[in-house]
DNA sequence: GTCAATTGCTTCACTAGTGAAGCTAATATA
DNA sequence: TATATTAGCTTCACTAGTGAAGCAATTGAC
């Protein structure tokens, strides 16, 4: 009974790794950059004016794994960071035309993850799944 | 459109953080243990005869990260590692009596999450959930 | 019975995260 | 207008994973 319900953070988790496992292989022969990289670009690309905090508060991580995570794009030429005129603490990040090169190239393979993902949930329960995760998240989020 | 797909991956992959993050404080203060830890004394707990190897497949992670793993279990005495006395590649992996503590310690606070995550996805949904999450287990698992 | 292939594990360099402590710039408060 | 507080970021030591390359023990093919 006990064990029974164990098994759903450790399906969940399972699930998520296999998940990520697959799309990071992917994206990385497609665009040289893994999904962690691709949310924080994206993020950066479709928001004007992102902070590193506001990065991390979306992602719900530390602001110190942003740090890095920033750091590491940056070293790929995919991002820019420039201190802030109007706020000596915040950095201005910009996404590179070598990031938005990678994006694009990985959308087609992300694609195909989802199509995998939606085919293996089932087409119509995959609003139902949406709406699960995304309790999940704020429920449990900090 | 595609945005919207887009989001269902990293809606997974940020509910399964937020879930872990939470997990692993609560176990952490109660039974000085990680899920991750957790995931491999469960298991060796309870199945005889347990290798690196089967453990990794079980998990979907390399044969690596077991090495790695169990190096620190066997660190935190929570674990004992022998030499096979049949296969001299294989290694007899023995949860510790500290290791027994430990997951005893922490089954009442991961009830706890388990009650939190059934409230989150609803209780009439858990088992359409749960297999959906075995679903993309086995249809991603590498 | 030998030798090639396979199995089980390890090592290495790397990404990606946590949480605590600390530093500097900006903002309130008195 | 000082000064205390807060906000944004960084550093550090750590866990936890990947994938490639390699090594020793076992097994299979002849």
């Amino acid at each position: 009974m006990s064990a029974k319900r164990d098994r759903i953070f450790f399906r969940l988790q399972r699930a998520a790794h296999v998940l990520r496992k697959r799309a990071d292989r992917a994206l990385l022969e497609s665009g040289g950059i893994t999904t962690a990289q691709a949310a924080v670009l994206q993020l950066a690309a479709e928001r004007k004016d992102v902070t590193q905090r506001k990065l991390a508060s979306e992602l719900r991580q530390n602001e110190s794994a942003m740090t890095a995570m920033v750091a590491r794009l940056v070293e790929l030429r995919l991002l820019t960071k420039v201190r802030s005129t109007e706020d000596g603490r915040i950095w201005a990040l910009e996404v590179t035309q070598q990031g938005d090169r990678a994006l694009q190239a990985i959308a087609a393979p992300f694609e195909e993850i989802n199509t995998m993902l939606e085919h293996a949930i089932g087409v119509e329960s995959m609003i139902e799944f949406s709406e699960m995760l995304t309790a999940i998240t704020n429920d449990l989020g900090s």
